[in-house]
DNA sequence: AACTTTTTGGGTTGCTCAACCCAAAAACTG
DNA sequence: CAGTTTTTGGGTTGAGCAACCCAAAAAGTT
């Protein structure tokens, strides 16, 4: 992976505040406009920075997509809801996707930039953000499989539970649900994304009832 | 909604065909370019029109691009399978599912230019494309809400079964699914989008086993 | 204090692209 | 054949925007 963050030889600690500055400020613009939405001068004028700083730390508009790319790859995906650890019970599962709703409902089902909007966006067009994108998708994907492995162990799973299968019908169910309910601007379509994934994975569970 | 399509007074066969030329080029080369990808002179070029033919027959790229979009809606969930009164058991429902991961294998995991990816770049940017976006899914979704009723009516699915979630969960499935699958360029999320939905499905049998 | 990094604010350049115009020729329709 | 519609192929215009340049001032570091 071609590597669009290392350019300035040092950075202190104020270069890097303006830098996370600039970013923020992508990642805010582009959650509300699209990245087609958002030129380098928006981002210039609400990062309050001026003139070149933007081409000071970033090569390129693309440079600084691939860089809101990865921040949110790098998050949570639910934001606010670390999984870590945290995700080994149905009841936790549960609390996080009622988390995924709520907030989705607190912002009135407008986007969030997260990588799913980002993914319809550029997907098709750029073949390296195509790759973040897929690399943010993975580690998601993993944190998931992490967190049923952690209830497997506990024996709230089945052993023979499908934990790659598990994890990806949980993150696409997150995508499309997310997607769908930005679209319609209703909370149903995710909520029914997410009761549908849980229930199927609930069908794995190592005690039916 | 505003009506982007009546332009001209009269349009004879052979306008009818021109214009249409234009729209399905527009469609292949959204798919596999995106939107912004896509600029009118690319249109113009693929279609063999020459000049001012496209905003003789639309009044501007939005407008065309809201054409697009209502004739992906109006097409179907999964091209080449019609749905009307085909989809009543769970053989059928099954096959369609698979029809559906086929076509993605047969593609390469690359995009169609289904609802779902307009979704993704459209959706923030642009409140008219959304609504139209958003009734197209709310299309797909009374089609596929119809099938699972002509389940239930058939005695397939129990009487209780709240087809407005089922079928929510289906096309946020297939949508989910397939945005991950067109960014990973992997069949196996779309895949297990499916399968978690189906099963779901399965869960509201009738006779369960 | 010497040095480095950051920031300012003003450029410019050059491309892409949507939108629109026109007049004449070709094709179709009744 | 007269009238309408479609098509051609050549414009132009203007906006938006990415990319890049610079030199001086401010701030930070050691």
């Amino acid at each position: 992976m071609t590597d669009t963050t290392a350019r300035i030889p040092k950075l202190t600690r104020k270069g890097q505040a303006t830098r996370d500055r600039i970013l923020q400020a992508a990642v805010e613009l582009i959650a509300e406009r699209g990245v087609v939405g958002t030129s380098t001068e928006d981002v210039r004028k609400a990062a309050r920075v001026s003139g070149s700083q933007i081409y000071h730390y970033f090569d390129s508009k693309q440079a600084l997509i691939r860089a809101v790319i990865t921040r949110q790859a790098d998050a949570e995906p639910v934001p606010g809801r670390p999984m870590m650890g945290a995700l080994d019970c149905f009841d936790a599962l549960r609390a996080w996707a009622d988390a995924a709703i709520q907030r989705q409902e607190e912002n009135g089902c407008r986007g969030e930039c997260s990588l799913g909007s980002l993914a319809g966006e550029l997907g098709a067009a750029d073949e390296d953000s195509r790759q973040d994108l897929s690399n943010g998708f993975l580690r998601w994907q993993g944190l998931l499989e992490q967190s049923l492995r952690a209830m497997r162990d506990r024996g709230d799973l089945r052993p023979d539970a499908d934990l790659g299968e598990l994890s990806l019908a949980l993150l696409t169910a997150l995508q499309g649900g997310t997607l769908l309910t930005q679209t319609m601007r209703d909370i149903r379509p995710l909520r029914a994304a997410l009761n549908a994934a849980l229930s199927y994975i609930h069908s794995f569970a190592a005690d039916q009832r």
